[in-house]
DNA sequence: TGGTTTGTTTGACATATCTCAAGCTTCGTG
DNA sequence: CACGAAGCTTGAGATATGTCAAACAAACCA
């Protein structure tokens, strides 16, 4: 993956006509000329930096070079992809994946609204895994030679930058432990606290949840088999602790969820 | 882990008396006045951004805060420190790990000269893993920052900065891909690998090499018991591919192991 | 120097997960 | 609407790795 942490988007609003003033706020998409500009992004407490004054908020303002969708099944990049851009999703659902000579293949991360994909390209000015939408999805292109630029001016914005990466450093860590150290159904009771706690951040239901991937590769994420996870599934749904309907996954007993986790059951 | 890619570092040359003017570059480190320097450390080739100024040269040396020692078992940091700095490894050998509430670790990553760990505690301002030291090890202290204001002026360190994240962040996904995918053999011929081209790197033979930690830190690492690790190492002792004593380990077919990496050999 | 601790090796056995296979459901498309 | 493809579930059996145990070696310390 290359980032799954909140940053900053832009947003669209349809009904501000472009003025000639607007030009480096502006960006053409599907013919039609919107105003783009994080600071009136409606994602914007989950992304921003805080406490940015005018002058601040109307220099990250001119992050956003433009907007566009990635239709489901749709890559945003590849790996091998010349590196000049972060992603920052404004809407939608994508998977970040890295795979070896040999094909083997590792889905390493699940990105939603608010997060920002792109950082494994920084370090050698090319991806090095694959960002694929699993729904159609909205992205505001932040091209990075801008955003240092503007963090150079906006010592906030430079340590946000700081922190989303280290943040993903630490979500890596957490996934190392996940594959190193935890059996499949305390990897797939993690994985659906991830979702749910991500998910409720973002104003939806913490117990209600639509999976946007397939078993396959809610498996490749978790360093399992497909089967190993239906059959997880199954039984979480034998023991009460979830109703499954096809992706539709209801969660009954997020208690025993957190216990699963924190290893409290079993041994 | 939290970081496992080179930096800059500071060189320590006992020769050099300290002057009044030096004050900025100086640390106070055992009753010693040292001069402290990135720009004349013998591991600058390895750590620095290149084609630097003069005047760039004089601010990034004033990174180090100071330099000191972590004796052989002790910790660098622990998780839950406060973070205030970044620490360039100058010499020795580190682990980092984590620990989740329940009890489980997992070492996250392996470190040694000319590499940096500390990125983790950016996010929160707090470590969230241990760096343990396997040997002793000289490191020198980059206080945040400090990094970041020298970064806002000079282009080429912040950039640098970004580079080094980012390559942290690949090299949790190629740790991802093989705690997901890979079996035993495997695992540990990609260790051995990684391993051998850091220190060949580091002007050491591709050929020999003395691990500096245990079977058991090794399996942590690895995902794998510390049984299964001193298996393997038998098992490739026994398939003539690697000659085992101890801790001292000689690499006798290196394309054996490359093609076990690349799954060349089985199914 | 000897004794204790720590780390390593190896064996026997248990088991979680994988593999292979079949049947079923859902979804997309012509 | 029907067909085919893709995704999901479940079963039976195989196996890689974990667990437990014992013996050994090396390192450390008094």
């Amino acid at each position: 993956m290359s980032a799954s942490v909140t940053f900053f988007t832009a947003d669209f609003s349809a009904q501000n006509a472009p003025t000639p003033a607007d030009t480096a706020l502006q960006a053409k998409t599907g013919g039609h000329f919107i105003k783009i500009a994080c600071s009136s992004c409606h994602m914007r407490e989950l992304c921003m930096p805080i406490g940015l004054d005018a002058e601040e908020l109307r220099r990250v303002d001119e992050l956003v070079a433009k907007r566009s969708t990635v239709k489901r099944g749709r890559a945003l990049f590849r790996a091998g992809d010349k590196f000049t851009a972060l992603y920052a999703i404004r809407s939608g659902f994508l998977k970040t994946c890295t795979s070896s000579e040999d094909g083997r293949g590792q889905v390493t991360g699940f990105q939603m609204a608010g997060e920002i994909v792109g950082f494994d390209g920084i370090a050698t000015d090319q991806h090095t895994c694959d960002a694929i939408a699993l729904e159609d999805t909205e992205v505001c292109a932040l091209p990075f030679e801008r955003i240092e630029d503007i963090a150079r001016q906006v010592k906030a914005l430079q340590h946000h930058v700081h922190k989303i990466m280290s943040r993903e450093i630490v979500r890596e860590h957490g996934v190392m432990l996940l594959l190193g150290n935890m059996r499949a159904e305390e990897r797939l009771a993690a994985f659906l606290l991830n979702l749910v706690q991500r998910l409720q951040a973002r104003g939806f239901s913490s117990a209600d949840l639509l999976l946007r991937m397939t078993r396959d590769e809610i498996g490749s994420y978790l360093g399992l088999t497909l089967e190993t996870v239906s059959r997880t599934f199954s039984k979480f749904a034998d023991d009460g602790i979830i109703t499954v309907n096809q992706r539709q996954v209801h969660i009954d007993n997020l208690d025993a969820l957190k216990r699963l986790v924190n290893h409290e059951s079993c041994h």
